[in-house]
DNA sequence: TGGGATTTGTTCGTATGTATT
DNA sequence: GAATACATACGAACAAATCCC
């Protein structure tokens, strides 16, 4: 499809990774001078890439400002919550007027990847791989912009989930994925939507849950972690430009 | 509420203007210096504009290319308002359940506005107040998220009109908006609902006619009209760096 | 297909505005 | 509350890529 920027793009999933696993916790700061220099690009990008991040809610980019991590409020949180259960029932029944059997497979093998993964701990892959679901669903849904949107709207549920919710409350909704693809299968737009917005109160109901406070690590150590495969020429050497400490 | 920057403000708001009164012509390629001359801002905040722009679907602003107005797809123009429509149904539930008297006057008021303006038969003014209609009634659903992705969504529809719909086809769905407060003040959702859907129906049938050539005038004769209070001490001279013509 | 004009991307020095002590 | 440290904004000059003829 449509090739963007490669390293805009290695830079944006990188940091969304990097927010949505908690390892850039809300409020952290980002400058544009080091998420350059870790990423070998100049500010130029970097900015790019941090407005993006910014229409897409994750960070908090005011003008003349460093920007940081979003901090999402309660009210944001439900805020967002009740978009997507609206657009979430608009999938569902798009899927099942346009349903191919070859959905079924797609999505199952999606939810087998999931049961994998949870039942190996993995909790982020498995956060991942939740949201990949409902972002495979919309994609089927013929609707470029309904992806789109949801796409968004289900980080940044994951971003609600790292600050609200409660670290290991991955407990049994494992087979509602499931069970939303059968009733898909059957053609029951009804009984599909019901299904779906259950699963959105029972991940809402989860998600927002009580804040907590931590410490907050520095973003060069985790960003090293998150730099993916650049392959520019001395990115070995940290390109961090030493200030004029004078 | 918050006042992200003025400079970056009125450029977003003028060329979002430009743009929607057909003004920048869907194509028109928007350089960066260009720009920043005439609103006396450097290419960095320029960039954060088009950036905020193109997010909002008004702009392409591929990397290493210039950035141009969008030209919407056929496709594009569905999905838009496949979307809206899901929106709006869900603005129309959360209005009833909000409902207060006040509520009734501030959108009569604005109606009343919007009837003004079409009897002067002042188009771009009409329009805009249309698409105000649909983003207060979002606001009155108190989730500002709901009410931000509706913005964009009205600002995307009246693009679409300027691309495809026929220039004068304005007429008699003056009282829609009136039968949905009316719908709204007896709180029947499911009627305020149906009318919605139906005026969507309305409005998107009379967007997606056909597309049409005209010749695109000049942005620096354009933007000029658009500049609104650009407070700079020399804004007056035009700084369009002149071409080396040779 | 080629070549010149345009325009974006990069860098650096400086200035200005924020935040922190 | 003032001084200092930090980070973004600006401007210009240059390089590189793209567009257009």
């Amino acid at each position: 499809m449509s090739r963007p920027s490669p390293r805009i793009d290695i830079a944006h999933e990188a940091l969304k990774q990097a927010i949505l696993e908690r390892a850039l916790q809300p409020g952290t700061k980002l400058p544009e001078d080091e998420i350059g220099a870790h990423f070998a690009m100049s500010r130029t990008l970097v900015r790019a890439v941090l407005a993006k991040l910014a229409a897409e809610g994750l960070v908090d980019a005011r003008p003349k400002r460093t920007a940081t991590v979003a901090v999402p409020t309660l009210a944001e949180a439900r805020d967002v919550f009740e978009v997507r259960r609206a657009l979430e029932a608009e999938v569902v029944r798009l899927v099942v007027k346009r349903w191919k059997p070859s959905f079924g497979a797609e999505l199952e093998g999606l939810v087998r990847e999931e049961e994998a993964a949870r039942e190996r701990h993995e909790e982020h892959v498995w956060g991942r791989l939740a949201g990949e679901f409902h972002i495979r669903l919309a994609k089927l849904s013929g609707n470029a912009l309904l992806e789109k949107y949801m796409a968004e709207l289900v980080t940044r549920c994951s971003l609600i989930l790292a600050v609200f919710g409660k670290p290991h409350s991955h407990d049994g909704h494992a087979n509602e994925h499931a069970e939303i693809i059968a009733a898909l299968r059957s053609r029951d737009a009804a009984r599909a939507v019901e299904l779906m917005d259950h699963h959105m109160g029972v991940v809402e109901s989860r998600a927002i849950v009580g804040p907590e406070e931590e410490t907050r690590p520095a973003i060069g150590d985790v960003l090293a972690r998150y730099a993916g495969a650049i392959t520019a020429r001395e990115t070995a050497t940290p390109l961090v430009r030493k200030a004029r400490t004078k």
